[in-house]
DNA sequence: ACCGCCTGTCGAAGCGCTTCGACGAACCCA
DNA sequence: TGGGTTCGTCGAAGCGCTTCGACAGGCGGT
């Protein structure tokens, strides 16, 4: 591996000069930069990263925090997890994967040893326990995600509350009055996961708002807990007309339970995701939807992060408006009311 | 940060010394050990990667190359990420995350640069162009796949050749003598992809050895992709007992459209998947399946590089052998043949 | 008592880069 | 014509760690 002082040597300059021509830090000839790159090109220089993060105090690498978990939805993850490092390259940096259950200390080690310059942090809780250690770290950091104390910490993402409201008022103008929420598993909320909490709130302040009758019920995404999830919502809240449903791996078992039951979307019953696009359109029936634009907030995210390093301003918190795209599974409610076939 | 020159002062002892607990590369007292771990925890001491990169060419840092893409498996890919983070933590390891498309530059340019010790390249085709590259790396590389000429490569996954002949010897075990293979969209056969190939081959090969009377056909997952894929495979292979799927994302269109064409399962054909252990058990019905052993095939990388990493000696392919799990979606052919509901 | 050998520690060199101050040369304006 | 700038380059100091050779002291064997 040639150095830079192989370099310099090939092009008659002294070290400095081939880190300026590198860096652009200080003006450097036409005539000497040509020399240096050649010089660079012929021997295929390649900066010691170690080196240049050591001298520098800068690594060009930024971590990502996913979680590892398997009740969380691992496509979207992925999704933001290639739009970080895509957007990341752009910024000519690079993307140290972390999982979430190294926890604390994971952060910590990355952090103080100095392996990379900042951290974007997904699938953040309300009162996260990683919280309180990221303050402290000299990186900054980028959460996807909105915990109930965000003071000191720039966040990033969806508005789910938006999101809620913006469906809620697009199923009453459809003209929809009884209106139940199909949700995470019970373990999402359990552990606060922030999105999930967000969402459900601005559903019953819109709810409220709008007078609807609702109601919210958490669901496992298998076929089991689905049944059970619809059966629960029928019993509670007779003649629901739409479903909204926040649990993109439970949307395709509801739609087949729905239609074993004999209830067509969106004629016996509304339906609403709130999922990525990908997934409305792979339906049996395209879904209305609230997209979940992962590559938007991923890349929202790393801006954020570069404009830190780069010492400029940033809001603290940037939460993206929600697009609901209508498509086929949202319609008026049957006029007949109570004529809907209920699960057996 | 505290350096290793604090930590030295406020123990006592020179640097070198606490260089040498920390890396137990030469024997130290129990008392200045003690004295020098004190330190170190007092201090919140955490060498500094870049400079520990610079003085012992180590970053203990592998890459992870994954495709970006959407054709290919999705949560697939986050099995084995997750699991490379994992196994590479217990080496004390960190993983760099870059995509595919990045291509030949983006492994040079981490190789050259020193970032990493070792990569870990996933979704490899037959004729890879990154190979060439991969050789002259001086940093080992293992790949997740096989290519059609791995001289020089290390080359780790699950034997996909032998998990066809299994699951044909499984369905001519049952009595099935016509079978299809639903394989992976076009797109991934068209690159070559090296297991889609592999799966291919020792279906056609078992076939021949078994007497059976087979087809195979891509299928884009989407359901009209599906539907064509069932419509050219009753065409061209009248009544047809059992489906062979290779393909995750048509697993579950290819249910429905069976059910919806009135052909039950395993009763009027019987279908055998493979897929990773939880989506074969989260079908309506749990499917007979070949795992798919991400968590194995990424530990298994992991450890391979750790075994170059140490100069010690291994395989140069290692191919994990399949596991047929017998659930509910397999059955004996129907006696009577020919009687098989056909997709209108 | 002597030699050779471990054991435990230190000092210094150096890994490859960035960056700061210095400095000659060329330039502009008075 | 001279003083102040700006431009382009160089040299050297370090960034924080690892590692090699050296060496003092204690051991056992003869």
């Amino acid at each position: 591996m040639p150095t830079i002082n192989d370099v310099a040597r090939a092009a008659g300059v002294s070290p400095s000069t081939v880190s300026y021509v590198l860096s652009g830090r200080r003006p450097i000839s036409a005539q000497t930069r040509a020399r240096v790159q050649a010089a660079i090109a012929e021997l295929g220089f390649h900066p010691h990263a170690g080196a240049r993060a050591l001298a520098s105090s800068k690594t060009n690498v930024v971590a990502l925090v996913v979680p590892l978990r398997v009740d969380v939805n691992v496509p979207v993850i992925m999704q933001f997890a290639t739009a970080v490092v895509t957007a990341a390259r752009t910024h000519n940096h690079d993307v140290l994967l972390l999982t979430k259950d190294e926890g604390t200390a994971g952060l910590e080690r990355v952090a103080h040893s100095t392996m990379v310059d900042a951290l974007i942090v997904m699938d953040v809780e309300k009162h996260d326990v990683r919280i309180p250690a990221l303050r402290r770290l000299k990186q900054p950091t980028v959460l996807i995600g909105l915990p109930d104390d965000p003071a000191g910490i720039i966040c990033v993402d969806l508005d789910f509350a938006a999101a809620a409201k913006e469906t809620l008022r697009h199923l009453a103008w459809h003209g929809h009055r009884r209106i139940a929420l199909v949700g995470p598993s019970p373990a999402v909320y359990r552990r606060g996961t922030s999105y999930a909490d967000r969402f459900l709130a601005g559903f019953t302040e819109a709810s409220a708002e709008l007078g609807l009758e609702t109601m919210t019920h958490p669901c496992e995404p298998a076929q089991d807990g689905v049944r059970t999830c619809l059966a629960d919502i029928d019993a509670a809240l007779d003649g629901v007309t739409a479903l909204v449903v926040h649990n993109e791996e439970a949307l395709r078992p509801l739609l087949d339970q729905l239609r074993a039951a004999g209830r067509r979307v969106p004629e016996d019953i509304s339906v609403v995701a709130v999922c990525p696009r990908d997934v409305a359109l792979s339906m049996p029936i395209p879904l209305t939807s609230v997209d979940i634009p992962s590559h938007d907030v991923g890349g929202l995210a790393v801006e954020t992060v570069m404009k830190l390093l780069d010492g400029r301003h940033t809001e603290p918190i940037r939460l993206l408006p929600p697009t609901l795209v209508e498509r086929e599974s949202c319609a008026a409610p049957a006029r007949s009311t109570g004529e809907v076939f209920k699960i057996s």
